[in-house]
DNA sequence: ATATGGTTTAACCATTCGGACAAAAGTATA
DNA sequence: TATACTTTTGTCCGAATGGTTAAACCATAT
């Protein structure tokens, strides 16, 4: 396995990556992959013997890359506070470096639901675990969080959101200002941590 | 026109409404459609010229489905509070109903998000009309609402992740048990109000 | 009976994935 | 250097599938 081995099959994944990312599954070829990547189809199926294959190892990487974060974040023994302020940074600061990610990963879920169970396995992540870990960290502390369920999903929600509706928000709120927009979700890193701690403060 | 006709017409346009919803654009074929819905390719062609065409009829509706409601909602002289609860409910109940929608009109305005501008004279909304009638509506009350944008995104967001999201958030928190999800679904009407209306309370 | 409009059959052409094959270029090793 | 092995390219092929069109068929209403 020579330097250049590695960059060339390296280089095709993250060319795959971005394509993939950019337009599903279905509206990749590996033609156009290959255009990309400076390369021409043989060499692609030299290295990764099908496009499923391709689209697979791509997938799970980019799917288990933000679970096991949250598990770590929850674990540590800061106060709950500190733990969401740390959650929503890290995870917004995850997406404005990938906007592509939430909208790819649901999409693909959505259209192909059936082999999650595969990558929860392959990903060698306990999701169990890590969402146990999470309720009993919300439920630790005195605030109002009724039900820790709907407290989990609407702090990844207000992550998420953002950026798999980008197109939609930066035109309609936006005018399509580009800038502004960025401004917007640099932002919000704040807003949401605030509005989260906002809602659930008692009295 | 006879009534056949009609019936025919109306079925391929709900059976591919269902087939696009599921698969999007590129992964959906014109003879899936015409096996799904009991009929030829050829009857596609004759009823609807081109793919490309049926499916921009589609989009189109379901698109423009959700945003007059919007409007409506707050400009009706309710208290700010009470267009909340009214925008929460409607939007999650039309969820409930179409769960598909999010992630299908997210999904297709991320890969082709030119012709959303198209997509909004067509449906002859002003949705800058429908924006700053909201902003006004909550600058108006003494909340503690510091940026009306993050707010709105802040209430859509909550509204829309969890049906984007599904299978995720099924087979992660809800051990793939869909009773259990859908019982969380409609609490999630409630749970969203409270919540907004905490986060924006004053003191 | 004929004209009309819905429907099917059959075929067209382009594109897709996957691969076979031969040859060139590169790299390691003896 | 000579030799063997790996990587890369180019070309071409085959089977399948894609969207699309033209023509024929059929039922019905005039």
């Amino acid at each position: 396995m020579t330097a250049k081995n590695v960059s060339t099959e390296e280089n095709i994944l993250n060319v795959a990556r971005e394509v993939f990312m950019r337009n599903g599954y279905s509206g990749t070829t590996m033609q156009r992959i290959a255009d990309e990547a400076g390369i021409n189809k043989s060499l692609l199926h030299y290295y990764y013997r099908s496009k499923e294959k391709l689209f697979g190892q791509i997938f799970a990487e980019v799917f288990s890359q933000f679970i096991p974060e949250l598990g770590k974040i929850f674990m540590t023994d800061m106060s709950l506070e500190e733990k969401i302020r740390a959650f929503v940074d890290s995870y917004i600061e995850g997406f404005i470096r990938n906007p592509l990610i939430p909208i790819f990963v649901m999409q693909e879920l959505s259209t192909n639901p059936q082999n999650l169970a595969d990558l929860i396995r392959k990903s060698g992540i306990d999701p169990e675990m890590v969402i146990r870990t999470i309720m009993e960290s919300l439920k630790k502390e005195d605030l109002n969080i009724q039900d820790p369920k709907q407290f989990m999903v609407n702090m990844i929600g207000l992550c998420v959101f953002p950026f798999a509706a980008q197109p939609l928000i930066q035109r309609l709120i936006f005018n399509n200002d580009e800038k502004a927009y960025s401004k917007f979700l640099l932002e919000r890193k704040h807003e949401v941590s605030e509005f989260l701690l906002n809602a659930i403060r008692k009295g």
